[in-house]
DNA sequence: GTGGTCTAGACCACT
DNA sequence: GTGGTCTAGACCACC
């Protein structure tokens, strides 16, 4: 059974940035390992009932972001090489959602310890546990 | 030395957004205290170089949440009541950045230790400690 | 122990506004009487420790709207002849604010018990009882 | 015939207030429901011959307050989840409307019972009967 | 095609 | 002088 995606169509969030995000997160998780294939662009779109566009789409910006690869005439598959990115990289892309998080808490007047355990408890919620 | 803000025009957040996000933090941080008048809405775009327009709608929105309150024909000043929000309507507000952070540091694939210190160093740097 | 006005400098609303409001309802509640003589324009602005431009303005609009007369050199008085507006006229000064009010209401899903609650007590608040 | 939206540009009442106070109305009504699509910014100005900035302004606004919604690239829609404020938060929302109507009707002399029975007319106009 | 931002400049009302 | 509104037109990002 692999990649059992939910797609919401009232969401505010496009379907193709749904579809992106759970790709990584199957991947991320080792569910799908490098090498694995992925349902070919008609068949997930045909099973999520959406455009066969979008899924293309979706695939598409994995593949140039490194996270799968296509090999023409046979579908798409989990990428070798995994993505390696610099710790550097990591960090500026999560910046900037930090600093939204921290400024909204100071601007409601929440305390260190209420974001912090806030935190804690989202980050069970994905699975992330502290060592 | 009223209220020296800086403005990157290169930046992908947009001008009136990043006014914003400081004058917020200036209210905050007490440098402004109620009832300070805020630069005329000309006179900031002159010394920033920006449009008016630009000012006005930064001020506009800050108005519209209470940060500041405007009076016809002398200015803007820092509003004289501070907002009061209930638990449940600042927990509300806060969530979706949570949510987004720690997606975002699931794919990226932080462990929870990484972003829990991450946390903790913006959290200084806005001034709040832990107890 | 004629007019005693209370200013809130602090307030949103303009002085001159303050002042205008609080001496028409101390006019309709029959506390200075047609003919009875204001405080001069110096020595109230004295009293209150504003600027004697802001009383003459209050007076001017005033006297501008019937309310109050100016008598050349000796004063400001109370209008002999009560200014006396059409049913039509008053409704159409109420019908915004009524507009505003229960726009506001319904969006926020209040019912029509609640509202017409809340609007005894603030008539009860402003000493209007019904009859 | 989706939202058919009037504007009198002669009225004081600035043309994006209008549209924001209709366009309240017409999803407080039901005419439009959660998940509607309202019509292009640009489409709307068109219709009727204003400018597509002022349009965006009232869309801004109401999504600001959560009653709609953007989705990048195709639209707004009418907000899936309906605004849900707690008591104190609709008490403090209301009084200060409350407060201009009561303070108002005093200036002009009106009657406790003639200011509620207005009230009952505008409620029921607005389709809030009482119990 | 859609919304989002910014600029330039005009006119009004208020103080 | 101040803020408030509106227009015209440009450019970008996203779908």
């Amino acid at each position: 059974m692999p990649l059992d995606c939910r797609i919401s169509t009232g969401s505010t969030t496009p379907i193709y940035r749904q579809l992106i995000d759970q790709i990584r997160l199957v991947v991320l998780r080792g569910r799908l390992t490098p090498g694995d294939r992925l349902p070919s662009v008609r068949s997930l779109a045909q099973r999520l009932v959406i455009n066969p566009n979008t899924v293309a789409r979706a695939y598409g910006e994995l593949a140039r972001d490194g996270v799968i690869e296509s090999q023409q005439g046979k579908g798409y598959f989990v990428a070798t090489k995994r993505q390696v990115y610099t710790r550097a990289h990591r960090r500026r892309r999560l910046a900037p959602l930090l600093e939204a998080l921290v400024s909204e808490a100071a601007l409601l007047d929440f305390s260190a310890d209420d974001v912090t355990a806030a935190l804690q408890e989202k980050l069970r919620e994905y699975g992330l546990e502290p060592s």
